[in-house]
DNA sequence: TGACTGACAGATATTGAAATCTGTCATCGC
DNA sequence: GCGATGACAGATTTCAATATCTGTCAGTCA
């Protein structure tokens, strides 16, 4: 009370609004309520109950991305790095849903409901992967890649049924881990492969 | 009118009462209505509301399928074939929700209540696939495979983002195109490769 | 006899009035 | 002056009464 209002704390509550209500059922009154202050001073630091949601979002996102962003700069061997990066991806947001499912599907409705924010995490996310291809080229342990940003991507895309949350009921589906490990073993087969055959081309 | 009540004439009636009214407003007293008999009548052939709809998904999935499953019996090579074959999958689905959006979110939500029939789909598909797999391995298209039924599902899951439903909104996103050929090339030049280095094997 | 009906009980959906929420702003107090 | 307030208009949500639907079954009719 003796300080004066702060974005952050107002974040803070936010978050704990969230959790406590659920998506649907949080309101910015909540929030202010749970301060202290009048729902008017929450609009002094967020313009819209939409731009307040998306902050928290952010936040959740970012600090909930740390121990796989840990992973992409792991001291290995690239191939083993991607692995080892793809897996810590997977089983921290597998770890999160079965934690606590509520909170989880809390946090996956605010991340739907702010697609700019997604689109921005997930430039980060083949950001990294992108970084580790690089280096494995560089170390020649993958083949030379002509597009990385592209490839970066398509790896990103080709293992979504392991990090979106939309498939995240699927995650503690009976071999689900072996699923994994097919894909992983498709795509780091593709990315040492010797020059063989000629891949079809796109048309 | 003159003939009796017949299984396939309250299925064809279902489907086109879903057509016009969703999948949250058809009911079987309307399915009734639409085919002039009392709602009691459709419960002789089909023992619950549910059974209807899975029913008609059924048939529904089933006929959407027809020109996929005929790529896959095309007379091409084998690599050719399955990127021709996931092509397909991935161009007639976009075509549907591009025609009529409407009609693809009604069959889409009861694909999602059918969790069944999803299964067998998915079945069948990722069947269709490890028949590719096995003729292209047998003509020495393909390199060796140690377990064909796991890479066909990987390649299944691999292309989730092209041929899930959940992902429907990203199919008219710019650069979807080059997204898909990404990774069809990722995963090509996997099936292709020579034996390189070693894969990091899973742990 | 066997396909069909329609009335029924319990479950589910719709509706509209009342309550709450969002976002604004004139005003307050330090 | 500057952060905070609380009353307000319009939008949205809640809630309870009302209507409709699902699934059953005794009874009709050809």
């Amino acid at each position: 009370m003796a300080e004066t209002l702060t974005a952050e704390q107002i974040l803070d509550a936010a978050q704990d609004v969230l959790r406590r209500f659920g998506p649907s059922k949080a309101t910015v009154v909540d929030v202010a309520r749970a301060l202290g202050v009048s729902h008017g001073s929450v609009y002094r630091h967020f313009p819209s109950k939409a731009a307040l949601r998306e902050a928290v979002t952010r936040q959740w996102l970012h600090r909930s991305h740390a121990p796989v962003a840990k992973a992409a700069g792991a001291d290995l061997p690239a191939p083993e790095r991607l692995r080892n990066w793809l897996a810590t991806l997977f089983d921290t947001k597998r770890h999160k849903v079965l934690d606590d499912p509520e909170l989880f599907a809390t946090f996956t409705a605010l991340v739907v409901e702010n697609s700019t924010v997604v689109a921005d995490h997930i430039a980060d996310l083949t950001g990294e992967i992108a970084r580790i291809l690089r280096d494995g080229v560089a170390a020649g342990e993958f083949a030379p890649i002509e597009d990385v940003d592209r490839t970066a991507r398509a790896v990103f895309d080709a293992t979504a049924r392991f990090h979106d949350p939309a498939y995240s009921g699927d995650w503690t589906r009976d071999g689900i881990d072996q699923a994994f490990d097919a894909v992983c073993v498709l795509i780091l087969t593709s990315l040492t492969a010797q020059p063989g055959r000629e891949v079809v081309q796109p048309h």
